[in-house]
DNA sequence: GTCTATAAAGGGATAGAC
DNA sequence: GTCTATCCCTTTATAGAC
């Protein structure tokens, strides 16, 4: 049998991988320019030249580490989508499980891949000028569905409204993954963010409330 | 008269007063590690040496960005919520004016300081190591009088229910904040963030329905 | 695929003239 | 206060041996 570029479930992560990784962790906490190559490749025992071997450039590394996350994270939301939709159309619970779709597929990252919960952040709040297009393409027909669903369950609301609140979602979403593991220190032990479904809970109570609260001004 | 300090309102602000601007800009748009002195003092056309001339280093340059916008911020917090609370204090408008001290000191600077609202998401999403303590000591009290307020409005939530809500309204806020001057291109002309007024009563009534929901798991 | 060595560029900080 | 020139360090990327 020839040598494949598979490797067949080993026990350490091949060279390529583990760059993934470590670089997943070092440009979370450090952000792109933050963090170079060499402290990628030393805390992945690999070699300096092996990120320019595997993956030609730097920002081509930083575009994979968040690639392989956000492609499946996106396509679980739309499956979630599509289960919300069939059962809850219009009713009572469509809202929350709209939310839900959008919030949960991160969060359940958080053990197997801690760091990404704040390179997500970072990617969106602040990406790096040349993520601009990945993040357009990664996106963009995700909200074009959010917006759709969320006018459809709210339709006493005015597009404009609708799109302001989903903003505001994304924006209590992503400041919450962004410091999900300083919480629990932030808040004196009172939250725990390792309890995922309770957390998962408070968050989507807070956005459905939000989201499908009073219309502008006639909060009491 | 000898010279002073102090310029007298000149037409063109000082070298200092020039570098602290363009720094926010800059810092605001490519972050700490992503923005150099060179750049910096090429923009603001004053020479290189003199960044350590005014301010030492550039992580002081940086402090001291940061730190000219968000002392008068949250000392105008403390002021709207002293009138928050002699006002309104219980009543049904109580938790309104407890949000309207946080969010409006900040997009009030919208017009004068657009870099700002960004480098703010920055240095509570994800700041540079050194800036840890500083904003530590900035938002420390101001935290603790806030979970302190909102209790208070709200006696029958738990505490811990109290803490990740108020996360959550600090998370919608700042990637608000954050995304002021894109969200007109990004709603495709929808919203209009020019509209300081609008856009805080939006975020209010998202925040206020948010905050004030009812208690974990008993949404509708 | 992995390594060493190095090229080429850019970074922060500072010395010292004016 | 402002400027030039420079020190010294780190960076990404690559050439070429193994």
């Amino acid at each position: 049998m020839p040598t494949t570029t598979q490797a067949p479930a080993a026990a350490t992560p091949d060279t390529r991988d583990r760059i993934l990784d470590t670089a997943e962790r070092l440009f979370a906490a450090h952000g792109f320019v933050g963090t170079s190559l060499r402290q990628i490749t030393e805390a992945a025992e690999a070699n300096l030249a092996a990120v320019n071997y595997h993956f030609g450039s730097k920002e081509e590394l930083y575009t994979q580490v968040f690639v392989r996350r956000i492609v499946p994270i996106n396509a679980r939301r739309m499956e979630l989508l599509d289960t919300a939709v069939a059962q809850a159309a219009g009713g009572p619970g469509a809202l929350r499980a709209i939310f839900d779709s959008f919030a949960r597929p991160v969060f359940e990252l958080a053990d197997r891949a801690p760091g990404f919960l704040r390179l997500l952040a970072r990617n969106v709040g602040a990406p790096p000028a040349f993520m601009t297009s990945v993040i357009e393409a990664q996106f963009r027909p995700l909200i074009t569905r959010y917006v759709g669903l969320l006018q459809q369950a709210l339709p006493h609301l005015p597009p404009k409204t609708v799109f302001w609140r989903m903003h505001f979602m994304v924006g209590a979403t992503l400041h919450c993954a962004s410091h999900h593991f300083t919480i629990d220190q932030m808040s004196g032990g009172l939250c725990h963010t390792h309890d995922v479904e309770e957390m998962l809970q408070h968050l989507a109570d807070f956005a459905v409330a939000g989201i499908g609260g009073p219309p502008k001004g006639n909060a009491t």
